[in-house]
RNA sequence: GGAGAGAUGCCGGAGUGGUCGAACGGGCCUGACUCGAAAUCAGGUGUGCAGCUUGCUGUACCGGGAGUUCGAAUCUCCCUCUCUCCGCCA
């Protein structure tokens, strides 16, 4: 969230903030409930002071009669400071509401605008592939090598969810090989992370771990949830912390199962691998001082181009607009990569997405840092890897060919051990 | 899963219901001594929140939460974590 002194100071900003991001919320809603809140603050201290000095009056011996009049008044005050307690957990509880719903400043040169329509192409990479021949989509070329079943999965476990099954599983291993390869040389600590974190982590990064809307599955009774990507968890890392400068920026990429409800989300875009309820994604994240977030959100997408420039793939880069942005981004580049599978003549499908989200996380979570001249509040980005099903559904629509075949490009030979898959029958 | 022991500041480690934000030792910072260093001596050394004269005052914090009390690091209850032993397992 936001800093409320911030909101206090800025509240005109902060309103102009949440209408271009499209979002509602009351900023002088906050504000009227930190003041209240702060003269309650100052009402119990004052309350807590006579009663330490009543107290203290106490310490000796005493005469009997004056230690009765001492006790008292000491009941009297206590029965106050436990109203003003109660009168301050709730004023407190309904002020953080408020703010967790003031969404993170947004970048100057983010593009204005309601929605990904909006968002704004700044540059392009590789070639849109043509074909002599009508190409497939995912699903059917799927279906012909036979390495992802989707009929399998619904049976079992229901709709959105799939098998990989022969050269697939080698595809899904061998992307999160490589790309674990170029993470490590760019300084990354690999991790694996749990798939599951607390409710108030989930939270605390910016997801809404209830509710009809929430795209997060909660594991009945226990305070924990299914993560949706291991940002979650590894914002979670340090939560709490007070890291030293010298140790910044912390840079760690994580492999995990993602879960998603989408609830509601269905159509023609939504197909096959494209939204899924369960997969796996390596995730980068990043831990710096304010002062260099903006250069690391820069590298981050520079990685993902590298790494999908690695795989051949044809993309774009977007710079996300306001009302696109989710509640935490400053700001957010997507990485869109052509799907000739997509719509009727293929189309641009998002497969990465990386954020700064300056120190909006890192407040709700508590993550500081100190050097010899100051404390504040980290700096968190993060950006995605790979996105495995994502990336699998770009290379088999891409690297198609007349018969169903599918070439594997060729930095991801050595990790998958074949350098193309065929049809089984 | 069962039994026991424990959790106090940067670290180690005391702590009788009031004189405890906390002894003592170490570390670190500043100053003195020194050509310099070491040693020695003196002083300082946590965080959050609120207020106002922005440096102070107040308040809270001794694993977390609830309670008893005029008053809790200290007493009670619940939880978490660590260590030891036993059991079980991948």
């Amino acid at each position: 969230m936001l800093d409320i002194k911030f909101i206090r100071d800025n509240l005109d900003a902060v309103k102009a903030n949440i209408s271009a991001r499209n979002m509602t919320a009351d900023p002088d809603r906050v504000v009227r409930l930190y003041e209240e809140r702060n003269s309650r603050i100052q009402n119990l201290d004052e309350l807590r002071q006579a009663r330490n000095e009543n107290a203290k009056k106490m310490k000796g011996p005493m005469d009997n009669e004056a230690r009765q009049v001492l006790i008292a008044e000491g009941k009297r005050i206590k029965e106050q400071i436990t109203e003003g307690e109660s009168l301050l957990v709730d004023l407190e509880e309904r002020l953080n509401d408020e703010a967790r719903k003031i969404p993170n400043m947004a970048h100057p040169d983010a593009p204005i605008g309601k929605e990904d329509k909006d968002n704004l192409e700044i540059s392009r990479s590789g070639e849109v592939p043509s074909f002599d021949f009508t190409p497939r989509d995912h699903v059917e070329l799927g279906q012909l090598l036979d390495i992802i079943d989707f009929e399998t999965g619904t049976k079992v476990s229901g709709t959105k969810f799939y098998y990989l099954k022969n050269e697939g599983v080698f595809l899904e291993l061998g992307l999160i090989r490589y790309a674990l390869d170029i993470l490590r040389k760019h300084g990354f600590t690999p991790t694996i992370t749990p798939d599951i974190a607390k409710e108030e982590v989930v939270s605390g990064i910016g997801f809404n771990p209830r509710g009809e809307e929430s795209n997060i599955y909660t594991l009945e009774g226990t305070g924990t949830c299914l993560v949706g990507t291991a940002e979650i968890t590894l914002g979670g890392y340090h939560a709490g912390e007070m890291l030293n400068a010298e140790d910044l920026p912390i840079m760690l990429a994580g492999v995990s199962h993602c879960f998603r409800r989408e609830a509601g989300a269905a159509g023609q875009f939504s197909k096959g691998l494209y939204r899924v309820h369960q997969f796996t994604k390596i995730e980068m994240f990043v831990y710096c001082r304010p002062e260099d977030s903006a250069d690391i959100h820069e590298k981050l997408r520079e990685i993902e181009e590298e790494i999908f420039q690695g795989l051949e793939v044809p993309y774009r880069v977007v710079d996300t607009c306001t009302g696109d942005l989710g509640a935490p981004a400053y700001r957010k580049y997507d990485l869109e990569a052509w799907m000739p599978g997509r719509g009727d003549q293929g189309g641009w499908g998002e497969i990465t997405s990386t954020s700064n989200c300056t120190d909006y996380q890192a407040r709700r979570l508590n993550v500081r840092f100190k050097d010899d001249r100051q404390k504040a509040h980290v700096h968190m980005l993060n950006g995605t890897a790979v996105a495995n099903s994502r990336a699998i559904i770009s290379i088999l629509e891409n690297f198609q060919e007349a018969d169903g075949s599918v070439r594997i490009p060729k930095k991801l030979v050595p990790y998958v051990g074949f350098e193309r898959i065929s049809p089984r029958k």
